[in-house]
DNA sequence: TAGATTGTTAATCGATTAACAATC
DNA sequence: TAGATTGTTAATCGATTAACAATC
C-alpha cells in the first residue's frame, strides 16, 4: 500500500484548492488534477471513517484538509530536534516552518565547538553530549539526521536509548534502530538521483551510449573457485 | 515495481561489500543483510540477462557492482546544471561527486546578480536567462531544479523545451513536463517528513494525543450546497 | 560426483480498479 | 423526485514469494 506515499500529496493539493476557494470536489476531478483514479481516491479515503465525504455532494475541501491534518499528525504540537548543524542542517533548519509545519524544532546539536552556543535562525545549537538527557527529559518526537555518515549509527543508538519515536535520516547509510519501533524515513540523495539516472540510462539512444553493452563482465571471479 | 527503488540499495551494498574485500555472495547472504528474500533478489537481477550469477557459486561483488554501475548510467559521462544557486542548491554542488557520482556538473544558473559570475564550490554560475540556450547547445543530460517554488515551472518549461532528458526535482511543486517524455524525479522534503509524522500520529497513545478524534468534522459546508 | 545456488516458472499475496447499492 | 456521487464489495491486475529443474 502507497497510502502513506499519497497521503501528503492529497494534503498539499487540497490546500491549493483551499486557497483558489474551491469549497467541495469530486472523487472525478480530484482524481483528474492527481492523475489518480476516482476509485483509488474514494478507497483511500475510506479508510478513515465515513467523514470524509457526502454521496451525491462529493468532498468538502476545508473539511478533508483540517481531517488530512490531523491524520498526518500535524496538530499534535510534535517536537523535534536537528542533529548536525552543518551546510544541510542549516538548510533545514531555516525552512523548517516550510516543511514541517505544525512542528516545533527545540533545538539543534553538534560536536564542533565553533557552532556551539550560537544560535541559528533563532534555533540553539547545543553539545551533542547532551543530546540524550535533552530527548529524554523533554519527550521529543522526532530526530532530523544531518550528521556525517560516519557517525550516523552512534547518534541513532542514542536517539533511541532516549526514547526517540521517529528519525528522518538524511545519512547515506541505512541506520538500525534494533528492537525499537522508531520509526525511520530516508531521505537518501544518491538514491533519488540514481533511480532518475537509470531511468535515462535505459531509455537512452545514444550511439555508444546507454544501450551498448558495457563490455564483457564475466562473472567467474580471477580469485579461483 | 519497486525494482527501480531497490537498485540504488543493491548498488551501496555491493560498494559496501567490495570495500570490506568480500569476494562473492550468495542471494540468501545478501537477502539477510539488506532485509529481502533471495527469491526478489533473484527476480531482481534476472531483469538484467544471466551475466549476474552463477548457479552454484552466487554472486561475484565486483562483477555485479560494476554491471550496476552500467545499468544506473554512471559510466555514461551525463552531464548536469543546477538551477537556483540558493542555500539547499550550494550544499548540492558542494556534494554532487559523493551525491551524482560518475556525473558532470557543468554549471548552475541563478537570477541573483550576486551570485552571476562568481564559482561555487568550483563550479561557475551563469545568468538563468542563458539557461536554455546553454542546456540545447551542451547536449545537458539532467538539471537540479533547486529554484523557489514560484519560478518551478517556467524554469521547467524553458528546460523541456531546450530538450533536457530528466529533473531532479527539490521544489515543493508537482512541475509538469507536457507532452514530452521528460523524466522527473522528486525530492519533496515535506512530503517525506510527513509520511513519517502520520506513522507517528498512527501510534500516538498519548492521552490526549493522536488517538483522539480532532473535533467534530462536519462534512456539510457552511455555504449551503 | 555431491552440494550449493542460480534463473525461471507457478502460486500467492496485496493493491488497484470496476461495479453498484446506499444516500444526499 | 432525479441526478450525482459516495462508501464498499467483488474482480482484476501486478508484484512478491515459493518451488524446482538446470548448472556450476
Amino acid at each position: 500500500m502507497n497510502l502513506i506515499r499519497r497521503l501528503p500529496r492529497y494534503f498539499r493539493t487540497f490546500c491549493d484548492l483551499a486557497e483558489k476557494n474551491v469549497p467541495r470536489i469530486s472523487s472525478r476531478q480530484l482524481g483528474r488534477i492527481m492523475d489518480l483514479t476516482a476509485s483509488q481516491i474514494r478507497q483511500d479515503f475510506s479508510q478513515f471513517g465515513e467523514l470524509f465525504g457526502l454521496p451525491g455532494y462529493g468532498y468538502s475541501v476545508q473539511s478533508v484538509r483540517n481531517q488530512l491534518r490531523t491524520i498526518l499528525g500535524m496538530d499534535q504540537n510534535y517536537s523535534a530536534v536537528l542533529i548536525g548543524a552543518g551546510k544541510l542542517g542549516q538548510v533545514l533548519i531555516g525552512n523548517f516552518t516550510a516543511v514541517a509545519d505544525g512542528y516545533h524544532l527545540c533545538g539543534a546539536f553538534d560536536s564542533d565547538p565553533a557552532v556551539i552556543g550560537r544560535s541559528i535562525s533563532g534555533c540553539p545549537v547545543y553539545d551533542v553530549q547532551e543530546l540524550g538527557t535533552f530527548v529524554e527529559s523533554n519527550h521529543t518526537d522526532i530526530a532530523i539526521l544531518t550528521v556525517p555518515s560516519h557517525a550516523a549509527q552512534e547518534v541513532t543508538d542514542c536517539l533511541v536509548n532516549a526514547g526517540i519515536r521517529g528519525i528522518w535520516n538524511f545519512t547515506n547509510i541505512e541506520i538500525s534502530t534494533g528492537e525499537s519501533d522508531t520509526a525511520v524515513e530516508n531521505i537518501h540523495f544518491s538514491d533519488s538521483f540514481l533511480a532518475l539516472s537509470f531511468v535515462l540510462a535505459r531509455t537512452d539512444k545514444t550511439p555508444g551510449r546507454g544501450t551498448e553493452p558495457a563490455g564483457p563482465a564475466d562473472p567467474r571471479p580471477a580469485d579461483g573457485l
